[in-house]
DNA sequence: GCATTAACACATC
DNA sequence: GATGTGTTAATGC
């Protein structure tokens, strides 16, 4: 019988940070601290992030390139389950994050035995595949403004949480580092958003991002 | 012409 | 004092 991959998915919520939990519950609490590094280049570990948001970056000319961004439920480092050295390491973002980690070996198991991990692993990967496939997309067809524009509603839809009409990020990441996402300048982050701002779609300070007007920014694209 | 870099003032941790 | 924000002139493609 074959099943699709949006049934295998979504047929139980098998998926949930809580049963991701209970496969790592052997595994001991990290609690970090702001740009802490999780993990480095030779680590072979899997983790789950269980709160706050980390990155996983590489070494590109001498310059650390930031692959992509994971927070709670999000399993990380999944390349070490198919070659022993993915060369990526990871740091946190938020101000603390807690996270679990599972040796290569006990994942790999996980991989054959255990259905419910291979369905959390896929949305993972899957969900990762699917941000790197909308950056691509944004770095190679929009302008600057766009460019900026699309990666706030990939983050707003990832870490926004409605309220009333409007949509709420808090902690919100630095315009330093929203431009590596964005693939665009630090300064044209801040001009963008500042700009959108005086048009009142959204408002913004260091410690919080809100979208006052989702179709407006919407259109933009 | 568009976007980045550089530079600097100012704010906040 | 280090880090982040906001603005603008110069520079580059």
């Amino acid at each position: 019988m074959t099943v699709s991959i949006k049934e295998f998915l979504s047929s139980e919520d098998l998926f949930k940070v809580s049963d991701l939990r209970g496969l790592f519950k052997e595994m001991p609490d990290l609690k970090l601290q702001r740009l802490d590094q999780l993990f480095d280049e030779s680590d072979r570990s899997l983790y789950l992030v269980l709160d706050g948001m980390v990155r996983v970056c590489s070494w590109c000319k001498g310059e650390e390139f930031v692959e992509d961004y994971f927070q709670a439920g999000e399993l990380v480092n999944c390349k070490i389950l198919l070659e022993d050295s993915p060369q990526q390491f990871a740091e946190v973002m938020s101000r603390e994050s807690t996270v679990k980690k599972m040796p290569q070996f006990v994942a790999r198991e996980l991989v054959r035995s255990n259905e419910s991990f291979q369905r959390a692993l896929m949305s993972s990967i899957y969900t990762s595949w699917n941000r790197s496939q909308q950056r691509v997309y944004r770095v190679s067809a929009l302008n600057s403004e766009q460019k900026v524009i699309h990666f706030l509603l990939e983050y707003i839809g990832r870490s926004g949480r409605r309220v009333g009409l409007e949509y709420v990020i808090k902690p919100v990441m630095t315009h330093e580092e929203m431009r590596a996402f964005a693939g665009v300048s630090r300064q044209t982050v801040c001009t963008v958003l500042s700009a959108l701002r005086r048009k009142a779609i959204l408002d913004f300070n260091r410690r919080y991002l809100i979208i006052r007007d989702l179709k407006k920014l919407k259109s933009y694209l």
